[in-house]
DNA sequence: AAGAAAGTACTACAACTGTAGTACTACAAA
DNA sequence: TTTGTAGTACTACAGTTGTAGTACTTTCTT
């Protein structure tokens, strides 16, 4: 009931900008080149070539795939945002929080990051999204 | 009542092996070189002067501090752990949830990571610090 | 047709990381 | 005193990342 995901993608950490570039994808889909410069550059200042560059590397990374329209590019994400998200978490919870991620949803809340009458917030909304949702 | 920390390290973000080099630190209060060395030897074999490269690097960028003792240099922790944590969970938090520490939660929740209940289970031992620690 | 524009491919380069060898030095053992 | 030996300092090197320039090639414009 849930395949197409976990194919050859298991450890996706991604920097910060390498995400805002795939975000893009997922965001749209699809974007050619312009289209994923032309949102960094209002955001970040990118030259049109770097942001070739890096989707050439993702793409190399089996990250993103590439698909040629015309003389266009057009890039696709091959790995969905959740994916990266479990792994880069799993990586986090590993490396700082010896693996248990209770300690991080503590840190949380004794770091303010989240008040912990949220806890209980959370609790019902996503009771809710496993009942109603797939 | 809580100074000393956050002097000058604002943004730590260090990497697995890095942490894993700090986190002796951590444990013990100092170490030598050969201290760090053998306890990750143990768990990664590393080479001595491996270890001993990843020190000096980390001294240079702040996150350590060396004295020297007779020919050995001991290193000690600049950084505390929650630090680490705060800024290393912030930036995840930023980049790949928005910026919301909620979603972070619901998605440790519906990842499995953690189970719904103990969301409440955390809250009260949450309080329970709160009360009886510093 | 000739020149401008768009778009990709390739090259570059500095910083950081993982990893470790080599060289030099000070101290201990014989 | 000669020789290990422990320990640091320095050098090295490949891979990744951020960043972008240059060159080459299709297309549109005039």
């Amino acid at each position: 009931m849930n395949n197409k995901i976990a194919h050859e993608a298991n450890d996706v950490a991604l920097s910060e900008l390498q995400i805002s570039v795939v975000r893009v994808l997922w965001e749209r889909g699809e974007a050619s080149v312009t289209d994923i410069a032309a949102t960094l550059a209002a955001e970040r200042g990118l030259a049109h070539t770097t942001v070739a560059t890096l989707l050439t590397r993702l793409e190399k990374r089996g990250v993103v795939s590439q698909r040629r329209e015309g003389r266009q590019l057009i890039y696709r994400a091959l790995v969905s945002e959740s994916q990266v998200r479990r792994s880069m978490v799993a990586d986090l919870v590993g490396s700082l929080f010896g693996g248990d991620a209770h300690a991080l949803v503590a840190h949380l809340v004794s770091e303010s990051e989240i008040a912990p009458g949220d806890l209980a917030r959370v609790r019902k909304r996503l009771r809710k999204d496993a009942t109603d949702a797939e």
